[in-house]
RNA sequence: GCACGGGUUGGGGAGCGGUCAAACCCGCAGGGUUUAGGACCCUGUCGCUUAGUGCGUUCAACGGUUCAAAUCCGUUCCCGUGCACCA
């Protein structure tokens, strides 16, 4: 079969009649599906991206079908350090780099048979579309959520620049295998992702997303009601926070954070070394390190008094508080918090149980109960104590209740080229002063030296600029964006791509958006897809768009691994290629294939030999309908087609293609047996052309039809035909006829044209009943086979089955079949169906009441007689 | 440690209270067809047994709920994914 050429030709005319392309027509129901864009890489996609694209094409087709406006578009996550990296190594610019992928990509993307709109396709590295970056950007800076502060970045001092947390593997740097990354505090660009951190949480619950995303997105933005309680150390109020205040009688020591910015006020001046060399220990450690290294830490001279109870109780500083959690600051309980007694053991502190439990040698006692050794509040039991504790803090004005998250704002500077430039300037005089809007976009410059440090720093005509205040001598920012910045939006922009006056059309966005459906990888749950929904918010609250939340319903691919499960990596040398498997199998074969194997949500590895039973299918299908294959519905037929229409409906809603193909097998399997209408077969090819396009748009057209598959409209059930007698009787016939055949090899018989069926009550010892009426009430088996046979066959065969099935055959007709009462209904319906195979077909119904006699006659199994 | 998801008959993978010895694909076995191989078609594939059927033992382990459990609940063991010193 010559499925590449058949793949061109349906490409090329749904390009030419722009079947996919959609119109801004707001009074026709509208869907939004959004596979999420990829980022074009040199070595293009492999087989795994196609997957997911095909997850959404299938879907997209799926409601075009079903007389949606669909919007379905497509673009390239163009920017980013990765890509930079790679030009650089091949001795490329990024920009051109970039630009060959895009194209390489597109090609790849086309011969999937995807049902892209590439009329608004849109490309990051564009400055048409960066501008709105940059555009949002002095948005967020006009309303304080875009900020600059110093924060701790990775540093490599081989490479002289910042490193991202991706290239730091181990706490070395991913170039420098021998150079441990450091910790560096440098003034860097923020958004200020936690002023929606709020409301980022609380309306997780309302999306239609998976459990697991909801969750770890809960779990990372991570809020938590407690109690911040304030501290006196040198006269001075010192905040902590704490979700245990019910364990505040237990306190023996407070931690401050070894990076806490006001640490120092606290450290005096006999403890000031000491406390000098333990953060220099602490500072030198990588990230990694630090997440499994032991407590520890160092007085700082300092004391605490306790608010409860004006206990005097020192202060550490210590490796295990978080600067920025909470108030980089905690009360250690350790009788009652696993951390704070470890850190109490080693430095010998007093551990002060005051919750009833067991505490022993090696572990806390960390769950709630009932206070001790907590003066007034004793016998209160956990929240209730909780709750007393804070009414007694807010009346002493020591306490208050407060809400903390984990969320941090988001890092978005980077020292890189490869990404979108900031549109800042640093003006002598003035200071920072952002670009008017009128100026953007700030383009990236082509010309630039790539080597140490940030390539932007090597153009001096793009970085020296006059100040747009005071038009004096300034300076441009050289950090760029963090790539994620760009994916934030993207999917507003496709509904007005080319607009060059508006960063979006707010009438089109509105028709369009929600995203009603949003397919993308696992791995973007806390990245990604949190950032995603803190645009939504700005831009809603900038009065831009109408929701708060960027897609109703999300779903994330399964991996694709390669042959044995093996994860597929240019390392290992099983990158599957589309074009090969392509060029193979034809890209349906492949696209049926990997939607066959497992839910679309599930992990899946390539098999070759797993796609031969797709390709068997897709021939199948292409010989029947090479054939005169037109002829008439039965009733069997029609509720088939009419309950697989209805189930396949339900399962392409609900991703369970998987399903859904198996239902197509066993649709195709009994009109290739049955031949059917063609209209049966046109349903057929309908719903299979949402995973196979290119060959269904082929014996579309094949079997006279001028237009489109691919935009036909869906086809629909009828409720009333679906009949599930009508299954049964199909099976019935099916059983029959794979018995008749059976008997007939057994018996050796070459043809028949005529089958005798006794339908009787309960078959053996009916059967033996009938065979008893026929040799006119012999009391005995062997006696009535004799009987039956006569004596020289009986000899001949002795009490073999076969034998006297052979000779009962001969006699009586072409072939005896015995079948249970209860199925005497079905037999006649049957009747009709069989006699075209098999030629006439007689039902003889044996009489009940012989039951019991039998029963008396042959009191041992038959199964005796048998050998 | 916390969170989420899993453990099904040779492999993959459905099923998620009765219609279940459990769809479908691959593999394997037997038969048909074919010049042979391949391809194709049919049949079988937990055990014993029948032409069909029947009986027995199964859905990680152990308990429980129910007239009824692969399916619901509890405990344990194992696997995957994410977060991880968040006070």
């Amino acid at each position: 079969m010559d499925f590449k050429s058949i793949e061109q030709k349906w490409q090329d005319a749904w390009a030419k009649e722009k079947i996919f392309e959609v119109k801004d027509d707001f009074d026709k129901k509208k869907f939004y599906v959004l596979s999420m864009f990829p980022y074009p890489s040199g070595s293009g996609l492999h087989l795994g991206h196609a997957l997911n694209f095909v997850i959404g094409d299938v879907f997209a087709r799926f409601k075009i079908m079903n007389g949606f406006n669909v919007l379905h578009p497509m673009g390239f996550d163009a920017l980013g350090l990765p890509a930079e990296n790679a030009a650089i190594k091949a001795g490329e610019h990024p920009q051109d780099y970039t630009n060959t992928s895009i194209k390489h990509y597109t090609k790849q993307l086309n011969s999937l048979g995807l049902s892209y709109d590439w009329s608004r396709v849109v490309n990051t590295a564009d400055p048409d579309y960066y501008k709105w970056d940059q555009w949002i950007f002095l948005k967020l800076f006009e309303k304080g959520l875009a900020y600059q502060k110093e924060s701790a970045v990775n540093w490599c001092p081989e490479c002289n620049t910042v490193l991202a947390n991706e290239q730091v593997q181990n706490g070395f740097c991913w170039r420098h295998e021998e150079t441990k990354v450091q910790i560096k505090h440098l003034k860097q660009w923020f958004f200020k992702t936690t002023f929606y951190a709020d409301e980022l949480y609380e309306s997780i619950d309302e999306l239609n997303w998976p459990n697991k995303t909801k969750a770890m997105q809960k779990n990372w933005i991570g809020k938590s009601h407690g109690i911040q309680i304030n501290f006196e150390i040198n006269g001075e109020n010192w905040p902590i926070f704490t979700t245990r205040a019910d364990t505040i009688f237990g306190v023996t020591f407070v931690v401050i954070s070894a990076q806490h910015k006001r640490l120092f006020e606290l450290v005096t001046s006999e403890q000031k070394k000491s406390v000098e060399e333990f953060l220099q220990k602490v500072n030198s450690v990588s990230e990694k390190e630090f997440e499994s290294m032991e407590k520890e830490g160092v007085f700082t001279g300092a004391y605490a008094i306790n608010p409860v109870n004006n206990e005097k109780i020192p202060v550490y500083a210590g490796n295990f508080v978080l600067a920025d959690y909470g108030c980089g600051m905690v009360m250690a309980v350790p009788a009652h918090d696993q951390r704070d007694f470890e850190f109490a053991k080693k430095y010998s502190i007093e551990i002060k149980q005051v919750i009833k439990g067991e505490v022993t040698n090696e572990r806390a006692f960390t769950e709630k109960g009932e206070l001790i050794n907590s003066n007034q509040f004793n016998g209160l039991i956990a929240d209730e104590a909780i709750k007393s504790i804070l009414e007694y803090l807010k009346k002493e004005g020591k306490g208050e209740q407060v809400i903390n998250f984990k969320l941090r704002d988001w890092s978005i500077s980077r020292q890189r080229y490869w990404g979108t430039p900031i549109p800042i300037i640093y003006c002598e005089k003035c200071g920072v002063v952002p670009v008017p809007e009128k100026d953007l976009p700030i383009i990236l410059p082509k010309d630039v030296t790539f080597g140490e440090g940030n390539p932007l720093k090597t153009n001096e005509d793009w970085i020296n600029v006059n100040c747009p205040k005071c038009n004096g001598k300034a300076k441009r920012e050289t950090d760029t964006m963090d790539t994620f910045v760009n994916s934030s939006w993207y999917y507003l922009r496709y509904t007005d791509p080319k607009n060059s006056e508006k960063i979006f059309d707010e009438k089109k966005a509105d028709y369009w958006c929600p995203i009603d459906q949003y397919i993308g990888g696992y791995e973007h749950a806390c990245m990604h897809l949190i950032y995603i929904r803190f645009y939504t918010k700005f831009l809603a609250d900038l009065g831009l768009i109408n929701f708060r939340e960027p897609a109703k319903k999300l779903f994330h691919q399964g991996m694709l691994n390669g042959e044995g499960g093996i994860k597929m990596s240019k390392s290992k040398n099983n990158v599957i290629l589309p074009e090969t498997v392509s060029e193979k199998y034809g890209i349906d074969t492949a696209r049926l294939f990997l939607q066959s194997i497992a839910a679309p949500d599930k992990p899946r590895d390539w098999s070759e030999k797993g796609i031969q039973g797709s390709l068997k299918f897709v021939n199948r299908i292409f010989d029947y309908f090479g054939k005169d294959f037109i002829g008439v519905d039965s009733k069997q037929t029609l509720s088939k087609l009419n309950k697989t229409i209805k189930e396949v409906t339900n399962e392409i809603e609900d991703f369970e293609y998987n399903i859904a193909i198996i239902k197509l097998r066993q649709l195709f399997e009994h009109i290739e047996k049955n031949k059917v209408s063609k209209d049966t077969a046109e349903k057929f090819l309908k719903i299979m052309n949402l995973f196979c396009p290119h060959i269904t748009e082929e014996l579309w057209e094949k079997i006279g039809n001028k237009k489109f598959i691919s935009n036909s409209s869906w086809p629909t059930f009828d409720e009333s035909l679906i009949d599930e007698q009508l299954d049964k009787i199909e099976s019935i016939i099916d059983l029959v006829r794979q018995d008749i055949l059976k008997i007939k090899e057994l018996a050796g018989l070459e043809k028949i044209s005529s089958v005798k069926i006794i339908v009787a009550p309960k078959w053996k010892w009916d059967a033996l009943n009938i065979v008893k009426d026929v040799c006119k009430e012999k009391p005995d088996f062997s006696l009535a086979m004799k009987t039956l046979m006569g004596k020289e066959e009986f000899k001949k065969y002795g009490g073999e089955i076969q034998g006297f099935l052979k000779v009962v055959i001969n006699k009586y007709s072409d072939l005896l079949l015995v079948k249970e009462l209860d199925e005497l209904d079905l037999m006649l319906q049957v009747k009709s169906q069989l006699e075209e195979e098999f030629g006439l077909i007689e039902i003889e119904t044996a009489k009940e009441s012989v039951e019991l006699k039998a029963k008396n006659a042959f009191p041992t199994k038959p199964a005796l007689i048998v050998k």
